[in-house]
DNA sequence: TCTGAATAGTTAGCATAACTAACGGTTAGT
DNA sequence: ACTAACCGTTAGTTATGCTAACTATTCAGA
């Protein structure tokens, strides 16, 4: 029987799994040609379907000139149209193109993979584990962001 | 009594989870007014102690120029020192000064403060669970990085 | 020992990405 | 109709990533 971990510890442990866990899965995004916040910002554009310049902003957690720019390079490379709202003519309109549904399903497709690869050591207990964990951890997440 | 989920869907609630969470700790960093890329710096040179210029880089995933620049700017703000290594006159050789490993441990404080902030209403089964899952995945990303 | 290869770090030049401040165009409220 | 609020862009700064090319130092072999 081992010593339940206090918080604090668990907290440490949590962290710095989760940065190593990023490091390892961003490593297969440069196959893609698509720049980190670029692809961030597509992959919401792409998952979540047509939303404004600002919606966007917020959910990738930046300034909207930022956002600006981002989606700049995005529509330079074709991935992602800009179109103004017919019915509030302030608002921007961000849609995918075809191109730019087809490399996000590359990119997800290959950041699963190498998470498969990760994870394909562990047995049956394990990942229901692993499932479970992350359950608790999203629920946490969604009372304090919104 | 549930199903159990497949490898493929725990990657993706994982990868989900990992990034939302790096997302709520860094919202913290920026009351340090020190920049990430040199924050996450400084954290391997105050916990890890000395090194070289390339054994950081190598540690921090960037090539030599990039984290050449990335110790211009501690230096700048006094939270670094650099010096050539006697016995190797190629080498140079990072220690934090009293100020960087001030800073450091306020922000390692911070950080973990907030995380603890999220696992505060978890009930002990819970946190027994995450620091398990903290292990197990711990465990796998050593053997892929090392 | 001397000469050439390898290693460590820096400099220069480019692209991406973050911020604030300031601005123009559009909509909404009184 | 006027004013305030809102949406997005532009301009300018800083930080961070890369490759290529360079200097300085060390090492290895003839």
């Amino acid at each position: 029987m081992s010593k339940s971990p206090s918080r604090e510890d668990v907290a440490r442990r949590v962290h710095s799994v989760a940065l190593h866990l990023m490091r390892y899965v961003r490593s297969q995004d440069t196959a893609l040609g698509v720049p980190p916040a670029q692809l961030s910002a597509l992959s919401v554009i792409v998952f979540g379907g047509k939303t404004s310049l600002s919606d966007l902003a917020k959910a990738e957690q930046v300034r909207p000139p930022t956002m600006s720019r981002i989606i700049d390079g995005l529509v330079r490379s074709g991935l992602v149209t800009r179109e103004t709202d017919k019915r509030d003519r302030r608002l921007v309109i961000l849609t995918a193109t075809d191109k730019g549904t087809r490399i996000m399903h590359e990119g997800r497709s290959r950041r699963e993979k190498r998470l498969v690869d990760l994870l394909q050591p562990l047995v049956r207990e394990e990942i229901d584990l692993l499932d479970r964990a992350s359950d608790i951890l999203a629920k946490e997440l969604r009372t304090w962001t919104h």
